[in-house]
RNA sequence: GGUCGGGUAGCUCAGCUGGAUAGAGCAACAGCCUUCUAAGCUGUGGGUCAUGGGUUCGAAUCCCAUCCUGAUCACCA
């Protein structure tokens, strides 16, 4: 039982007690103690002011007597307003940090044989060119979003699909099969995935050139992106594809290949991974089938032309289409395969699909239409729907050459903490092996950070004329803090000093150090919340507001050269477990945390 | 136009299940290293919380309207 839970049902009682009223526990509202007042909880006297039928004050004060008189925690207490404010007992707070000190993985909670199963689908890039920015925040979500639903008991199986077949692969393919001369990633040094990324770019490029000549000729805008033959002849591509036409596939297998070796190296580099992957051209035609079932149930329908349609206006959405009149299969078809496929394989009891906002009417309609076709967690099925990340000048856009390069980006963040820790002169004495994967650790804990800190929903501003900050509320701040808390550790060990488990009952406690106790005690019930709310971000600002705190803590209180051994104690005690919390909490973020730095 | 988001300091963002004088960081300026890591700490300036109404003892937070902005409404993915 927390300290509020007991506050909140003597707050009951006294209510009951004082002016014979029952009152719900929603009711009873705490908060932490503003920074200005004295206190560590504060009871809100307002809602029960009508049941006393005395002032905010009164009331405060009564119930507040009746608190210190029947909880010996609360050691004193004081109203200001319509505020109580409860000072509580040093011995509860150490006592606190004891039991916190116990626990390994404080916070939290394992999975076991019984707990619920969470597929989270993340990532799903496109093989016809490298990742971006976009990109980057999917996964760090996806792979956040997985750590933290795994802390909170369940277990969890990362996915990835895979949209390696379609016009668009296409377009690379032939792009390099007419310009290309035979270039590989070997023959350029280029990274497979950028090498076909540039083939997508070139055939948008020649595409363009000739719609305009078509319009030249007299064709509107409509008829010449129809017309124009390299479409055509991407389109006729496609077909031979699906056919199995085989010097299409294996062109097609060549130059996939050469993107998942390229996207393997980003997402080691960025450090995601998945439990299993699956590729749409598998799955699509999974996707066909279910929808011939769904056709025969009598859940879909067929027009004349031979395409297939849902209808959705009695949900008060459109119809939608899942099969073209030529029976090839549209994204929703894919999507229905995969989840046919998983489904097979696991026993899912919750999905998550982590995917942009452009797509929220899109999953809208799938959960719907798996739920029709008979998936039992189709109905509710989790979009998490993040937003865009957006340069100053808007979106980014890979035709305008606007994006930001995923691999370039970490690079330079790695770099950028390279060249700050030789300037700040703080490897020195490492290894070139240590101090370089300290560098990594420290700039893509920077970019990390930089993402997941905001509010997942909302669209977020990068700009990469500023290079992202290692200072202020950032990840190598939190680093740094930790670092320096390992270093004091390590100087106390080879001080030969122990520290206890079990602290002196008498030991004081000033504010900061009461303070920082309640902060780690909040860290359960914040990655709680991050899982229900999906929100990695609550993490990310909790252990930022923690961070701050312990180095004010830091700044005016000394450690080791502290002289009553008893608060010594209590100090190294504390820093460890603010360590302890920092690194799993960052874990949660999928970000490393450095010994030293 | 329909649907769904978002509008908080010059900039990037917290706060949004209603509670005290709306918070951080960056940028600017001024301080703090013979003391456990200055990637730190302290201070100053900076706000009609888009606008107008409403509910309430109390509204950045809830409701309504308006304005601005983004996404979406494809036989694209």
């Amino acid at each position: 039982m927390t300290i509020e839970q007991k506050i909140t049902d003597i707050v009951a009682n006294a209510i009951q007690q004082l002016y014979a009223t029952a009152i719900p526990t929603e009711q009873i509202q705490l908060q932490k103690t503003k920074k200005e007042f004295e206190g560590d909880i504060t009871v809100v006297i307002f809602p029960f002011v009508k049941a006393a039928r005395k002032s905010p004050e009164q009331t405060g004060q009564e119930i507040g007597n009746y608190l210190k008189q029947n909880e010996p925690v609360i050691q004193s207490f004081n109203v200001i307003k319509g505020f109580l404010n409860l000072s509580i007992s040093t011995a509860y707070w150490l006592e606190l940090l004891e039991k916190i000190n116990t626990e390994k993985n404080f916070g939290f909670k394992a999975a076991d044989e019984s707990s619920p199963l969470v597929m989270i689908e993340y990532s799903s890039p496109n093989t016809n060119k490298p990742l971006h920015l976009g990109h980057i925040r999917n996964n760090l979500l996806g792979f956040s979003l997985g750590e933290i639903v795994k802390a909170n008991g369940n277990k969890v199986v990362k996915t990835n699909i895979v949209n390696d077949r379609g016009i668009h692969i296409c377009k690379s393919m032939l792009a390099w099969q007419k310009y290309g001369k035979g270039e590989t990633p070997e023959s350029s040094g280029l990274k497979g995935d950028h090498l076909v990324g540039n083939y997508y770019v070139l055939f948008d490029q020649k595409y363009k050139q000739e719609v305009s000549e078509l319009m030249a000729k007299g064709q509107n805008e409509e008829e010449a992106k129809k017309n124009a033959p390299l479409m055509l002849e991407a389109q006729e591509m496609l077909r031979k594809w699906e056919s199995g036409d085989k010097e299409v596939y294996q062109l097609w297998q060549t130059m996939n290949g050469w993107v998942y070796v390229g996207f393997d190296q980003t997402y080691k580099k960025l450090g995601v991974d998945f439990d299993c992957i699956y590729y749409e051209s598998e799955t699509y035609l999974l996707g066909k089938e279910k929808v011939q079932e769904g056709l025969e149930k009598g859940v879909l329908y067929q027009r004349e032309d031979g395409s297939v349609w849902i209808d959705l206006t009695a949900e008060g959405l459109d119809e939608k289409l899942l099969l073209r009149s030529d029976g090839t299969s549209v994204y929703m078809t894919q999507d229905i395969g995969t989840a046919k496929m998983r489904f097979d394989k696991y026993p899912i009891d919750k999905m998550v699909y982590v995917v942009g906002n452009e797509q929220n009417y899109h999953f809208q309609v799938l959960s719907i239409v798996l739920d029709k076709l008979g998936f039992s967690w189709g109905k509710d099925l989790v979009h998490f729907s993040y937003g865009m990340v957006e340069l100053p000048e808007g979106k980014m856009k890979s035709r305008e050459g606007t994006v930001v390069d995923a691999d370039d980006l970490v690079d330079d963040m790695v770099a950028t903490a390279r060249e700050t820790s030789q300037e700040l002169g703080k490897l020195e004495g490492c290894t070139e092996v240590e101090a370089e994967n300290i560098a990594r650790m420290v700039g893509l804990g920077a970019l990390k950070y930089f993402i997941l800190k905001v509010d997942p929903r909302k669209n977020m501003t990068f700009n990469p004329k500023e290079s992202i900050d290692f200072n202020g509320n950032t990840g190598p701040f939190i680093q740094y803090t930790h670092a320096r808390i390992k270093s004091v550790l390590r100087k106390a060990q080879e001080q030969g000093i122990v520290i206890p488990s079990k602290l002196d009952v008498n030991c004081s406690l000033n504010e900061k150090e009461s303070g920082l106790i309640q902060l780690l005690a909040d860290f359960p019930s914040i990655v709680n919340q991050a899982a229900t709310e999906y929100s990695p971000a609550l993490i990310a600002n909790y252990i930022y507001d923690l961070v701050k705190e312990y180095n004010q803590f830091y700044h005016d209180f000394s450690i080791l050269k502290e002289e009553n051994k008893t608060v010594k104690e209590l100090r190294l005690l504390l820093s460890e477990n603010v360590a302890k919390v920092i690194k799993s909490g960052m874990g949660l973020l999928g970000i490393e945390v450095p010994e030293r730095m």
